[in-house]
DNA sequence: CGGTAATAGTTGATTTTGTAACTAACAAGG
DNA sequence: CCTTGTTAGTTACAAAATCAACTATTACCG
């Protein structure tokens, strides 16, 4: 055993985000894996492609910070389960615009209600004021804007 | 595009917990995977043992809520690496007791110091108060006692 | 133009994780 | 004791993540 110094492991912010985001993602994970069969990085660009409509792969990517490699899989699977569409841009021939099918937007709205409960049933933990101070800090760590 | 209902993923918190603690682990993961070769649950183990001290592979998938299978591995690379070892406990055979070595407990000393840097790096971001605040609701969100 | 570089997206090889089954040691009840 | 159940930790196999290399297309620039 070490003396503590001003550290300790329970206080040290990347181990606490972790561990919050490991119990919290394991138990939404239930929602889109038992219903649809979908894997965190599919839901994450169906959320997406409901959220923001239809994007590219890089701009998912560049959105939520997700490496091309999981997003072609994730929208491959997708696609071949008619949760999405390709479209090719005419203009830049590389590029494909993505979209949700009505199935995919079925689903999608679906799934944010859920999340929404979810979301809901995990800041009824917190305070009043203290979730909406908790996504404020969160959005400055993870670096999204606004 | 699908209207908003109450529901944006910019804020849905285990979307957010997940980018921030994704955000902060790959910029600290540099420091023990750089300098020792290490992967995220080894480290895990190594600061576990350098923090609470002697204690089983059980005693640290319990705290850390790592599955056992994780802990095997780490603590096999860490034996192997000399970071760590392990003493068959003669009341329960089954049981073995795992320590840093001094090399082991070297290496937590740097990287504990490396993480209460980054950790004040991080927490320089949020203001005073909010960064306290932070901790006390990952804690609960995490379900860690205390 | 023509060549080099950049970008969108995919694929393949390697590493890491997840799940389940396994071995070994102990515990408890008859 | 002996059968059944439990616990500590490992191993094997499947699933997923990572990293690098690849194809196809467009952009830049002499």
């Amino acid at each position: 055993m070490i003396e503590k110094d001003d550290f300790t492991l329970q206080d040290f912010l990347p181990y606490l985000l972790n561990r919050a985001a490991e119990e919290s993602s394991l138990e939404f994970q239930q929602h889109y894996k038992n219903r649809y069969g979908m894997l965190r990085n599919e839901w994450r660009v169906l959320f997406h492609l409901g959220n923001y409509g239809r994007m590219t792969a890089t701009e998912i990517g560049q959105r939520a910070k997700i490496h091309k490699t999981k997003i072609s899989r994730a929208v491959a699977k997708l696609a071949e389960r008619r949760f999405v569409v390709r479209n090719r841009d005419e203009q830049d021939r590389r590029a494909e615009h993505l979209e949700l099918t009505p199935q995919g937007e079925a689903a999608y709205r679906d799934l944010r209600e859920q999340a929404a409960i979810y979301d809901r049933q995990l800041a009824s933990r917190l305070s009043e004021g203290e979730s909406e101070a908790l996504r404020h800090m969160l959005r400055k760590l993870a670096g999204i804007d606004q």
